[in-house]
DNA sequence: TTATAAAGGAAAAAAATTATCCTTAACGAA
DNA sequence: TTCGTTAAGGATAATTTTTTTCCTTTATAA
């Protein structure tokens, strides 16, 4: 369980209760949308507006402390910013789970060929997870 | 120069003079927003309603005719449906291109590892292209 | 041709996101 | 601790995006 008073103030940004709660389920949950989120979130805070929700989510987005998972076919998924890394995304389930497969090749391949310069590779493979298969 | 009433026809899709607009409009486009989409299709067809174009994205995404492109901090877009490939985002002029590189390699490593059932290889670089960078 | 089922268009409705405005709370400086 | 400032919260409205409804028009096959 992290310190998310100090995470939040090492961002610039206010250490509220709501975000302290907010950053503590997406702890748990790992990867999350606002819909669920704000479900979640009024268990605990059951006056927040959901406008505080998508302001606080844009603020922690923007000071990168989140970062967003876009999906086909599902929506925006949240999730506290680490090391750039992959997703399984299943499709039965529609969960996401994190994958550590190592990008550099990959990276390498792609500066050396277009000149772009790389920020950020965003990388997710949709299927059905072992879980799922069995059913 | 497609024959998109072909095609559509081949996707269980009625030949309508909207739906091969469309097809014209993102053969030329490559990669296109519905926002975009709707003010170019609107100059060949002025009275088209905005309903209809996103009934039209539903039924060819659902045949199989187009797939859409999800980006961090970009508005969803959709191309023509053809092989799996991966694409370049630029942060500053907001263009995806497409990018031939080998996904079998990477594939391979996420069914050995963890036993996914893959459908699809979600790939996007983001970053600056070469003609923004000299800006 | 003609029948029929799907698609188009206008409008309304619903869902998602953002803006406004006043109140409340965080936090640094006394 | 208290206080003053400023950012954040909450209610609400507004805006934007997407979907639904319902009637008319059109594509397609018989
Ligand atoms: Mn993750
Ligand atoms: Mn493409
Ligand atoms: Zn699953
Ligand atoms: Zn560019």
């Amino acid at each position: 369980m992290m310190n998310y008073e100090n995470i939040l103030r090492e961002h610039n940004l206010k250490a509220t209760n709501q975000r302290v709660g907010i950053l503590s389920i997406m702890e748990q949950k790992g990867h999350i949308s606002i819909e669920d989120l704000y479900s979640k979130i009024k268990l605990d805070f059951p006056s927040i507006s959901l406008a505080t929700l998508y302001k606080n989510m844009h603020a922690m987005l923007k000071n990168e402390l989140l970062t967003e998972i876009k999906v086909e076919n599902s929506k925006t998924h949240f999730e506290i910013a680490s090391n750039n890394h992959a997703h399984l995304y299943c499709e039965k389930c529609r969960e996401l789970v994190d994958l550590d497969i190592e990008f550099k090749k990959l990276n390498n391949e792609i500066l050396k060929d277009s000149g772009f310069l790389l920020n950020k590779t965003n990388l997710t493979f949709s299927g059905i997870c072992i879980a799922c298969q069995g059913v």
